[in-house]
DNA sequence: TTGTACGCGTTATCAT
DNA sequence: ATGATAACGCGTACAA
């Protein structure tokens, strides 16, 4: 068997000009030394890497681990490998990533919950084969339901409006917010908690806890200054931070539902098995980091962004907004 | 401002030939035209990507994403980028894996929690080139301390005898194993369970609950058969499923510790603020991914595998195995 | 139907 | 101190 090495690559590829014979004399031979195609030769020539670069924040943290799953999951499904890259919420380490993702030539990037602004980012890297997941910078996100392309978001302000009607509708009237650091996406569900306590004739202002990014791990003088002061009702930035208060406010001797309700976001998987089990507004990690993945790659064929997507989120009540109902819930 | 190619080329990689001025000169163009290095040229010359290949079973799990952030973080402090590829805990999909990352030309590969055969993966990959984290396979994992080159292991058994004699300690005779899936590791922590419980005097052989590797999503059916024959402390495989256990059991009016104690294994964030908060082996998962990384790393460079690592596990004892000193820890 | 020759961007070698 | 050239492995336009 000695063909040239056009016939070899032909063969390989179905060309349909090469005989059955030599085609699958080829193959044969190929699985038989194994060979496998080498990506270099073949990006230096096509243009093209068959990978994607994917940045986000931390792979530690169980909504943006789920991201990313569901991404490299499509990808591989649709012949992408995934290059992750964490920016640990530091601009220069996002920075970084984008450079890595150049010099490894990665036919497109998703920026997931990124500082960078949407400006920098489509100067650092071809905007065409840019998608944005969670864009955490203030000039994007949207209260509203308003679509940019190539933006994949979820409906925050409603989830956290319905959240925390369900709290008004159990009787609660001091609800207060416990911060996330000081993002856009803290912002938004913020300035929500106000406006719709505002919509539902509550006249004093609404109580706000600052805290960091980070306070869900060492919760204590958070719980501290909130059970020195003790609100109705708790919605948090996310179920991190309204889990490591509930375990911290517990020290204090409070008891959730009964003494304060408290409700998180994102719908992480521990809040289902919490005790309490923890109400929040899920979010539908794994269908956005599925549909960044479908969005990238189609924008990588197509040459331009697809249209923007804007993703629903739900209310899960359980027992820690505490309705005798959620009480007596089920496995 | 005109200059050859390989002048190019020297100046960026500061060769000293190149006259300072030419140097400078030529890195103020480069940013200019904000110029990056083509890596799949570079790959073809070189031989090699600085890219490597990370296979894990799952990013969505805590201690999977621990480990692939650790990776990921080291990987990236000595120049590599990672590619990420998800087993799904199916073989077939390994192969796949490993394919990819062949494609792409990955100067390394690590495999973590990988169910393939050392054989297999060694016929698969350079073996001078592969680091085996957790290896899951039944001809790998060790209860002795013996190293294998290129194999990252922890101290499994020494920890599961730790935390069954901190049981026994605490009075328990009756204590059961709870399964995760019929893999190695599992194998390893019930037969560890067993011959202390053996080696402690205890004559009736151990009751084990068996149960698939994802029971901890739902545990109804577990839990149902371990309250209708409720042991006095239960060893489970690892924290997930014992914090499902705990909220299943609930359900049944079981209190723990009062009526059972339990202990898991991993040291998940989520264990130390779980209400009550679990007793568990913690692995060092983040020093794992690193060592993971720098031996991998290494192995490239000297183009042999390092010795292989052995690390110490640590029961942390909480609330779940209630002695009244856990009973009253502090955050 | 198959082989030949060239070029992708980079760097090592040799020449100037 | 710098420039010219070849080579890495693959894919394709062109020739046979």
């Amino acid at each position: 068997m000695n063909v040239s090495g056009s016939t070899a690559s032909r063969a390989l590829a179905d060309d349909p000009r090469i005989g059955a014979a030599t085609r699958l004399a080829v193959k044969a031979a190929a699985i038989e030394m194994n060979y496998v195609p080498n990506a270099a030769a073949r990006s230096l020539r096509a243009r093209r890497t068959r990978a994607l670069g994917l940045l986000l924040p931390d792979l530690r943290d169980p909504v943006h681990g789920q991201v990313a799953s569901a991404f490299e999951q499509e990808a591989r499904a649709q012949g992408y490998g995934v290059m992750v890259v964490a920016g640990e919420r530091d601009p220069g380490r996002e920075r970084l990533a984008l450079r890595i993702f150049a010099e490894h030539g990665t036919d497109g990037v998703a920026v997931v919950s990124g500082l960078l602004s949407p400006r920098e980012l489509r100067d650092r890297v071809d905007p065409d084969r840019l998608v944005l997941v969670w864009p955490d910078h203030r000039s994007l996100p949207r209260r509203d339901g308003a679509r940019t392309p190539g933006v994949i978001q979820t409906d925050d302000a409603s989830g956290v409006r319905a959240a925390v009607e369900h709290l008004i509708a159990n009787g609660c009237r001091r609800i207060a917010y416990v911060e996330g650091g000081v993002r856009a996406s803290n912002t938004i569900r913020a300035e929500t908690v106000a406006s719709t306590l505002r919509a539902h004739g509550e006249r004093f202002p609404m109580q706000t806890f600052p805290a960091p990014v980070d306070a869900w791990r060492d919760p204590g003088q958070l719980a501290a200054r909130i059970a020195a002061d003790l609100p109705e009702a708790l919605v948090c930035y996310d179920d991190q931070l309204a889990l490591g208060l509930m375990d911290a406010l517990r020290q204090h001797g409070i008891r959730i539902p009964d003494d304060m309700q408290i409700v998180g976001f994102d719908g992480i998987p521990f809040a289902a098995i919490a005790n309490p089990r923890l109400t929040t507004v899920a979010v539908p990690s794994a269908e956005l980091g599925r549909a960044a993945a479908t969005s990238l790659i189609r924008a990588i064929h197509d040459g331009a962004l697809p249209e923007g997507v804007l993703l629903p989120v739900e209310v899960v009540v359980r027992q820690s907004t505490g309705s005798v109902a959620a009480l007596a819930d089920q496995p």
